[in-house]
This record gives structure tokens, C-alpha cells and sequence, in this order.
DNA sequence: CTCTTTAATTAGATTTTATTTTAGTTTAAA
DNA sequence: TTTAAACTAAAATAAAATCTAATTAAAGAG
């Protein structure tokens, strides 16, 4: 039953990517697939590396395309947390990240946290908060 | 009486700043002043244009190696808020901050929170964490 | 105060790497 | 079949960060 679903399941986002208007070709399906569930936080050069042995022929300027126009349509979400490049997150609900110091990996942090919007900020308009952790993941911590 | 007693501090600052084992090079010193206080959050490029009128011959060289050492030295933080470049704190206590999606500014907030930490991270070594907002500046909520 | 040593500074080139552009070709969808 | 949109390859851009070799200067010793 499970196996007998996963074709409807995938007539079903297909369909849901075309309302939004999105064009399907195969890259931004492989694209698409490849984010989808992927909690690496990936770089657009993670992607293309990536999907590189696929699609031989994919160019950087489809991977940067087609992220602009998942970020447009909130399938996607651009991160802060590199300040050497961006990354990309498919999960665009709240949540927030730890980041190593060692490798420079980020984790998802799925908890729930009380904050509230501090008095420095009464003149912004503040729309989004995340808390972002860093240190040393499980592997970094091994090899001190 | 506050005045007189301005060269007496800028004495012990100096003694402190050799006592850590800086050489105090006037650009030393004049990228030291133009981080006290400075809640700008400024790049190398920033701190390089500021200074650049009054040593037309500065280097970036210059700029990164002494923000090596004041790193190296704990007076300097560097920020991972921005995607393009590094960014440098001179305050190394723990705050948070917010981040214009406009402007790109970036602001404190002295502000406490009650965070835990979460169990998606029981195997990281956590050494630390910041809230960060992000929404628009004064100026750019201002202008939309 | 002068000398010596050691570290810092400089100018400018170079590297690096992310991202954007371009112009020609291909293709999804109606 | 048509056409607007997407794709490709490669070059261009852009900007940050690093490196180099020669020069200069701070700090400590005498």
C-alpha cells in the first residue's frame, strides 16, 4: 500500500508545483527532490556538485534561477548563518540552527522557545527571530 | 575633573592593551579607537575607509593582521550574520541582535533570555548562542 | 639616547570563490 | 505547432581575503 502511493503522492506535488506556476523541467525536478527533506543547508555549489553526475550538462545559472524562484515563491528559504555564502533551506517554518565552529555544519534545532521582542527593537519592525547556536558538533568534539 | 582624568584612562588602556602583548602601532591604536564602541558591526572594507583618510597609506594587510590578533586576543568577535563578508564585534559579551533585511544593518540587543538547551543538540558541545531578529530598520520601515 | 632585534606596515599583485551575465539553444506546456 | 520560459557554456564580474618582498618603526637592552 505504501509503494502503491508513492506515485500518487508524486502526481500530487507535481501538480501543486505547476499551480504555483512552477515550469517542470527534470533539473528543477532534480532540484526539487534534492532539497526536499534535505536538512544540510546546502550551498548553490552543494547543489550543483551534486546533481552534477545526473545532469552533466547543468549549469550554475539554473541552480541560482530556479533557487530565486523557490525563495519567491516561499518554498525555500535564503540563511545568514555563512559569511562566505548563502544557503539554501527547504524548511521554511520556524526553527532554529546550531552551527559548528569546527566545519562550519548546520544543524536544525526544532524546539520551541518564549522570546519576546525586546524594547532595543520598538522602533523596527521585527518579523522573524531564530536562535542560533554554535560550538562543536558530535564529530569536531571527537577529534579535540 | 572628567577631563583630567581622560589621559590617566587612555594611560591604562594603553598599558593594558601592551600588557597583553600588542605592539602599539599608531594604526594599531587608531583601528583599536575606531572599534571602541562602535555598535556598526563593520567589516574589514569599513574599518579600512574610516581610517583611510587620516593613513592614506593603510593597508588592508594591516587591517586583517590586527583584527587577527584582537581575535586571537578576545577583544574582537567575528559576526556569521552576514552572507557576504565577516563582520567584527568589539563587544565580546554575550547579546544578541537584529539584522535590517533592508539595509543589511545590524543592531544589538542587550536584552536576556531564558534559553535551554535543546535536546536535538545533547551530543554538541554548545559554547554559546545568540538570538537573532531580523525585519526592517527604523529607516526602512520608513521608505516601504 | 642609540642600537638592535623583531614585528608590523606597505603597495600592489594575486588568489579565491560566489554570483551574474550573455547569447544561443532547447523544451515544457498550452 | 507555437512560444515563452528555461537551459547551457563560458565568460565576466565583483568583492573579500591573502600573500609577498621590501621598508619602517616599536620596544627593550645597553
Amino acid at each position: 500500500m505504501r509503494t502503491s502511493n508513492i506515485p500518487k503522492e508524486r502526481a500530487k506535488k507535481l501538480e501543486f508545483y505547476k499551480s504555483i506556476g512552477l515550469k517542470l523541467t527534470p533539473q528543477r525536478l532534480a532540484i526539487l527532490e534534492y532539497l526536499e527533506n534535505n536538512t544540510e543547508h546546502p550551498s548553490a555549489e552543494d547543489i550543483y556538485s551534486a546533481l552534477k553526475e545526473r545532469f552533466p550538462s547543468m549549469s550554475f545559472a539554473t541552480i541560482y534561477n530556479t533557487l530565486e524562484v523557490l525563495i519567491k515563491k516561499g518554498l525555500v528559504k535564503e540563511l545568514g548563518l555563512d559569511s562566505s555564502k548563502k544557503r539554501f533551506d527547504p524548511f521554511t517554518h520556524p526553527h532554529h540552527h546550531f552551527v559548528c565552529k569546527g566545519c562550519g555544519k548546520i544543524l536544525d534545532v526544532e524546539s520551541r522557545f518564549e522570546i519576546f521582542i525586546p524594547e532595543d527593537l520598538s522602533d523596527c519592525m521585527v518579523e522573524d527571530f531564530q536562535v542560533v547556536f554554535s560550538g562543536l558538533c558530535p564529530e569536531c568534539k571527537e577529534k579535540e
